[in-house]
DNA sequence: TTTTAGCAATCTTCAGATAAGAGTGCTAAT
DNA sequence: ATTAGCACTCTTATCTGAAGATTGCTAAAA
């Protein structure tokens, strides 16, 4: 990492510190007036200079004050912010808003509500992503008749997170070529399910749902339609991509920052908001990184995130994890938002494992 | 209804159809020059005064062009505007998205793809409203154990549609007041769910929820503490108004209407489509409406939807319904929008009863 | 060598002015 | 009842100049 003056950094935080609150390009005058009232504008304005030429900060024309680039507040996240912890008070109301919400156990309900919450603490975007599923060890299938056609499977992980699906048994398909008609009976859905449960117990969703054909052949035992059917049917019935995953509230937080006065960005913005599977994939770099994670505008890669910061962390319900975040404009209030987020993912790993969740 | 002249009509047709087309306030030169060319913009102009007085029409300021206020829209809609019906491949198209989503047999999916649909061929925001659990017909009810704590209730109403719930038995709570523990046996919840079955079936789920006290009473005949729960519970249990029922599609789409240049209104229709609630109490005030309703500006009463209409429609499933619709500017094109509104109703109703649904 | 004061130069922003143009409302003629 | 003609009104776009903010540079001071 570049080095930089103590005279540069006191600068370059000064700097960012109003830029944060002023959402105005920062004259030297303003940062001797708040932060660095021992030296002169003038001494301020050379050492501004330096840091432009070094990139981390820039000129929207010139003689205009200057604005952080990506790359100063990249410097200033990493080496010069001072955390802001949440107050006792905000602790609280995060805890308080929790159990309230973990009073109706419907797990999206809550998922919603902790992103609304995020938003309104942040006046950001908040972020809330379903645990990923589909990296969940089996511990459990159900299967439960529901009438003539259609069979519920219950699928429990080791998180004790479950997920239903409904399976049309006697649709029209591939398999079952119009002629033979598969039986649910209970007998052979209490068959079906406990070879299932043999096999497949221990396995993650995911490698169930590659490999299932390898690991049940096409033994024909027992209750051979209903098993020919779950070979045939295991990838939609084992997939978890739905775009209910991700929870995204307050997007006129968003709109309401300066930096969106201009329509055109935000239509991009919001347009890519909408496309769930960009979000989530986007969320997905962030896979696997420990704590918070702070992505600065042009770091996302997408044209639509460059003048966007995406803050995120990562929180565990049992063996599964997910992702919770925000996102708004790169300037932000880093140092507090970051506590933010750490203290709702530590809040959702302690409360959301031993709460019930479907 | 006020009765206008043939020219009268003429002229409120002709203006509100280039206003549809342009968005701008609409000359007598553009009507002639278009539509009326057999009459000189002199007659126009008077009476588009006439219009005006009557209130019809409204003048943004003196010597400009007119446009139609709310009440001229009413009009329109109700008696000068041709339906324009589907073209044949648009029909198609519409099918063939329907049964390509019909394939994943996510219920959630099918209702956001449906909702994207009508977002992208009307470049409005496309609503869907999941169907109203509440007034469903309650056939069967099912529980299954999770595990020591937890117990999954599947709830199926006449339709054919299914919710499914997560209950927490042993959870700390106002009844198992600390002490005495229920036990989650085989046995238990079989003769539960059998005296459960018995006493509901056939009662809407709005109904159980009600009244589910008188009709369980405490008669602690049989798995007494199972029954306690379950009437405790009722609220909880039997209530379906998760955030989850509302299915919103295509806000760039209104975002980029001139009439949402405005930043601060743009704002504030996009702080009410976030609160899914106000949204769904919206929808809800066209519950039971035969065909195809449209709700013009003010008719709407709620501040945010003044200068927006709604269109909606009602589907079923079964013995269940739901709304699908739109929300844009009072400037859309009513005569294509409410055919294909009603065809997507039509198509809800054929395709989406003949599979499964959870 | 570092810091600072002083100052011309640069650029934005805002208010006011002007010109062009669109469209009406009125009047009088058809 | 319709129309042509025309003055009038109001918007929109463009320009201007003044005010103000802020810089970069230079030369002096610490």
């Amino acid at each position: 990492m570049e080095t930089l003056s103590q005279r540069e950094r006191d600068v370059l935080q000064s700097l960012i510190q109003i830029h944060i609150a002023m959402a105005v390009p920062v004259s030297s005058q303003a940062i001797c007036g708040r932060h660095l009232s021992e030296v002169s504008p003038a001494t301020v304005r050379n050492t501004m200079m330096d840091l432009e030429k070094k990139g981390f900060l820039h000129q929207p024309y010139t003689s205009a004050g200057r604005e952080p680039t990506d790359k100063g507040y990249r410097y200033y996240v990493d080496s010069l912010m001072k955390r802001e912890a949440l107050t006792s008070e905000e602790k609280q109301l995060l805890r308080d808003k929790f159990h309230s919400y973990l009073k109706d156990s419907d797990t999206e309900y809550v998922f919603n509500e902790i992103s609304r919450t995020i938003a309104q603490l942040s006046h950001q975007l908040g972020i809330v992503l379903f645990p990923r599923f589909e990296e969940g060890i089996l511990q459990k299938l159900e299967l439960v008749p529901l009438d003539r056609k259609r069979v519920l499977v219950i699928i429990t992980v080791t998180s004790g997170l479950i997920k239903t699906i409904t399976v049309e048994i006697n649709r029209p398909s591939k398999f079952s070529n119009g002629k033979r008609k598969i039986l649910i009976s209970r007998k052979n859905l209490r068959e079906a399910c406990q070879l299932l449960n043999q096999r497949l117990s221990g396995l993650s969703i995911k490698e169930i749902r590659q490999s299932i054909q390898q690991r049940l052949g096409y033994s024909p035992q027992k209750a051979p339609e209903l098993f020919g059917f779950f070979i045939e049917e295991a990838n939609s019935i084992f997939r978890f991509n739905s775009p209910r995953e991700l929870f995204l509230e307050g997007r006129t937080n968003i709109m309401l920052q300066p930096e969106f006065e201009d329509h055109h960005r935000l239509a991009q913005l919001m347009e890519f908001l909408d496309k769930q599977e960009s979000v989530i994939s986007l969320l997905n770099r962030q896979a696997g990184k420990q704590g918070v994670v702070v992505t600065i505008g042009s770091e996302n890669a997408l044209s639509q995130m460059r003048t966007c910061s995406l803050v995120t962390s990562t929180y565990n319900i049992g063996d599964l994890w997910g992702t919770v975040g925000m996102i708004g404009p790169t300037r932000m209030r880093y140092s507090k938002y970051i506590s933010l987020l750490e203290y709702t993912a530590k809040l959702m790993n302690e409360l959301l494992s031993e709460y019930s969740l479907a």
